[in-house]
DNA sequence: CAGTATCCAGGAAGATACTG
DNA sequence: CAGTATCTTCCTGGATACTG
């Protein structure tokens, strides 16, 4: 393998890498789908649309989207506070993607599962 | 939030989130984009195609695509041991999309970093 | 050649509690 | 309401060494 230098650079070379990196954060392509769906979110709304993911998590995985531009907060000057989240175009241009990826997946999802548990059972009889 | 096995359930049950899932694995998504472009791979040629990855990596991300039935392995007895790494057709169905989304990261990787970059200093003048 | 074994470090994510 | 703070746990992935 190379060194940690050589690594970072063909990391930041790599636009592949780069911004599919993000793709592998637990939430970020679901709350991009939630969002697409919805268009106008309210923080607490996504909690609720998203029952399994802490706050803590879900402002992360906000801000890092937010910070590629692919997701716009807006903030109203209340009390209490509101504020709105909805896609960016950037966001938008991304979604048809999604979608065609979940429908890959729901299409090939039984036959993926069974060969997991065939995989699983020919493994432990080895 | 929920509890851990109300979770378990909902991700068991979401086609999307399981399936999914599978590319928040670091390596996944590039062995199956090298594969697509060679068709029959061997260990140690793919380890020199991606020289980032650890063989211990690599083989754990080999295993797990052959568990989801996306890649085949094809062991010859012979000494010194070959195996070859080819896609299944699952595994060749996935590969449009994965194009797709490359070519959506190239166009927009450069909006994005700057939109990152401009984000950064934002936040350190707050 | 094609991996495994072992050990370790770092980061992601969860639980809980708290605040402007 | 919309988060942040803190602490902890878990798990991925990396380094190195070794083997049929």
């Amino acid at each position: 393998m190379l060194k940690k230098e050589e690594k970072n650079s063909i990391i930041e070379i790599c636009p592949i890498r780069n911004v599919v990196a993000r793709f592998g954060n637990k939430w970020a392509l679901l709350v991009v789908l939630v969002l697409s769906e919805q268009e106008i979110v309210r923080f607490n709304e996504l909690c609720r649309l998203i029952p399994d993911v802490s706050s803590r998590v879900l402002s992360a995985t906000l801000r890092t989207l937010e910070a590629d531009g692919l997701v716009s907060r807006k903030v109203y000057p209340v009390v209490p506070p509101k504020v709105e989240y909805r896609l960016t175009d950037i966001g938008q241009s991304l979604v048809p993607f999604i979608i065609q990826l979940t429908e890959w997946a729901q299409t090939h999802m039984k036959t993926i599962v069974k060969h997991r548990k065939k995989f699983e059972v020919e493994s432990l009889s080895e």
